[in-house]
DNA sequence: CATCGATATGTTTACGTACACACAGTCGTT
DNA sequence: AACGACTGTGTGTACGTAAACATATCGATG
């Protein structure tokens, strides 16, 4: 195991020289510093994390900035679950998670809001960017040296030290192919295009079409803006219904997909055609365990929030490099398997 | 937080007596050790587990006993990569894996293989219990007080410390389940039971039979010696193609998916059923590819030799208390989602 | 040329624990 | 009375790191 003192050795120099280059405060000569680094290298040192934990008395304070866990259907109660439980398993080594809420609906956020979060001394902040130009002006002007990582999706022309998203043009492939093995051969398939939308639905209507495209099936995209005209599905899936007669399945872009299979549901569309959505919210989940849903699409919001905390750890409080990038495996959800915690009966314990 | 300091002083003594009272070596006074005790119940002191690691400069060791990587097509690989993930993060911290492999398919182990083991000096184990008799003996009986974590398949009457496994019965529903939504409503479904088989195999038949018997749709099964008797399995596709004509998926109970897919191709049926069986193994990741496989159900095995080790780590090292048992969720693969890091494309960053 | 400021580097201390060591007091033995 | 053996207790050092503190070198300035 090396040390910084065989570090310091190797290189020639103090183990305070080794330490400013280590975390770079202070001044040391260019051909100093490459030196060290070198012997950073050869010697591929790692810091001994109970030696840090132990030094470190102080308390890491991660902020997660995102919207009101009962929005969406209750989505964002899921990325808070990881937090949670990324929080509990780094209580010991002094990581604690503060969350700061806002209103993805409101027009705006209150004033004092990054205020706010400046107030409670992040070392990090783990961030959903859903209120793109807000968060633009905060993220560039941001005064101190705190890291920030983006998860759920991404916002251009910005430095987080890491983005934890899902390939969203993928996704639109998979919920296409996953309709085009259930659907009979001959039967044609819309897209309700959630309205208003933004990049990534967008791009999953994309990959949708795309797949569809190349596997030669028909596709009708529709608009709908379920959140604020609720009548909107009603409309849309009667037009379906009167212009495309062999329609067999529906494409929801987003976590509304539980109003579709309601909507479905109440016409009476016969027979149903197969339905394939977003997100494992609970009324979703309700809609896959009566038969309305055949599949959902998971963008394991859980495993998100808990990377999310997970790298800020790696990067803040053991100076690790983090990774650019992210990318959270499509999580196809069908009834049999929407309990992600099943029991396993195998003996009695 | 509490140290052996504050101790020292509320029992009026110095930190030598407490440290001796606390590992009790050396003598102490009666009255003087009532008194440290009392210190130490009151302020419910923990000793802080990075100083002691960092002082006594501990290796830890974790064995993993499992069969040979090469086995069940590559499939034993998979939590070996998971396992050592967990080392290489876990590395600077003195923490370090040992592979200790068998023979799944021989007959018993090596006489010394429990020899080897103990010589290790493992302050940990995991293991996949697949020998049942030959296990059940050994961690009976094993003599120190070595905790280990089960992974894979789990063993009745013992006590391990974790035990990770993915609910067998549940996932055979979860392929019937699939195989209804692919298949045309009609036609009927044949079991390709993979022998020698085990608890878990019979279970998942058994999940199989009882979603297939519920839905109504006819299951017939079939037993293939695929392992030994490389002609099993086409003996079977042949009585299934005559027997039954209105035969529309197959459903394969391991990993050896893809010696029936390969056969299916051979043997040009037409239209060829749908198939659905288990593991990302490589060769079922090309069928899944060549669309000769439908779905795989995995049991994210990389998954489970990361968090069996991260399960002794917290355990052994940090002293934090363990979870009896992880479930594994039952993960959906397609051709669309099998590549599981695919980049975001989203920007250029 | 004495002084200052800046830059570059070395030294020391503290985190909480484990353990070797030092030391004081008591008792029994010669 | 002097010594050793023993019991009970206190002190010092080390683990590897972070950060404050101290020092050295050197050019610029009045």
């Amino acid at each position: 195991m090396t040390t910084i003192r065989h570090i310091a050795e190797i290189a020639g120099v103090s183990i305070g020289t080794v330490d400013r280059v280590l975390h770079g405060r202070g001044k040391v000569a260019q051909a100093t510093e490459a030196r060290v680094r070198r012997a950073i290298a050869e010697t591929a040192y790692k810091p001994n994390v109970f030696a840090r934990t132990l030094k470190l008395g102080r308390r890491f304070r991660f902020g997660v900035v995102m919207p009101y866990p009962e929005q969406d259907g209750g989505y964002w109660r899921l990325p808070l679950h990881g937090v949670e439980r990324a929080g509990r398993e780094l209580a010991s080594q002094k990581v604690e998670t503060i969350p700061l809420f806002f209103d993805k609906y409101g027009d705006g956020l209150p004033g004092d809001f990054f205020g706010r979060i400046a107030d409670t001394k992040p070392d990090g902040l783990l961030v959903a960017p859903i209120l793109t130009r807000l968060f633009i002006d905060f993220f560039s002007s941001l005064p101190d040296r705190i890291p920030y990582v983006f998860f759920d999706s991404d916002l251009p022309g910005l430095h987080p030290l890491c983005v934890i998203t899902q390939n969203a043009h993928r996704s639109g492939r998979l919920a296409a192919e996953l309709l085009s093995k259930i659907m009979r051969e001959e039967t044609e398939v819309a897209v309700v295009k959630v309205m208003p939308d933004d990049y990534h639905l967008a791009a999953r209507v994309e990959g949708f079409l795309a797949y569809m495209a190349s596997a030669g099936r028909r596709a009708h995209v529709h608009e709908a803006e379920i959140g604020r005209d609720p009548d909107s599905i009603h409309r849309v899936l009667s037009v379906c219904r009167t212009r495309y007669p062999r329609l067999g399945g529906l494409f929801v872009t987003n976590a509304l997909t539980y109003r579709v299979a309601q909507a479905v549901d109440r016409m009476q569309m016969h027979p149903r055609p197969a339905l394939v959505g977003y997100d494992l919210i609970q009324a979703n989940a309700g809609w896959l365990q009566r038969g309305g849903i055949d599949f959902i699409i998971s963008q394991q919001p859980e495993m998100q929030g808990y990377l999310g905390i997970r790298q800020l750890y790696r990067h803040v409080v053991l100076n690790e490099p983090p990774d650019a990038r992210v990318s959270i495996p499509l999580d196809i959800i069908t009834r049999e398997n929407m309990s992600r915690n099943t029991e396993n009966p195998d003996k009695e314990g």
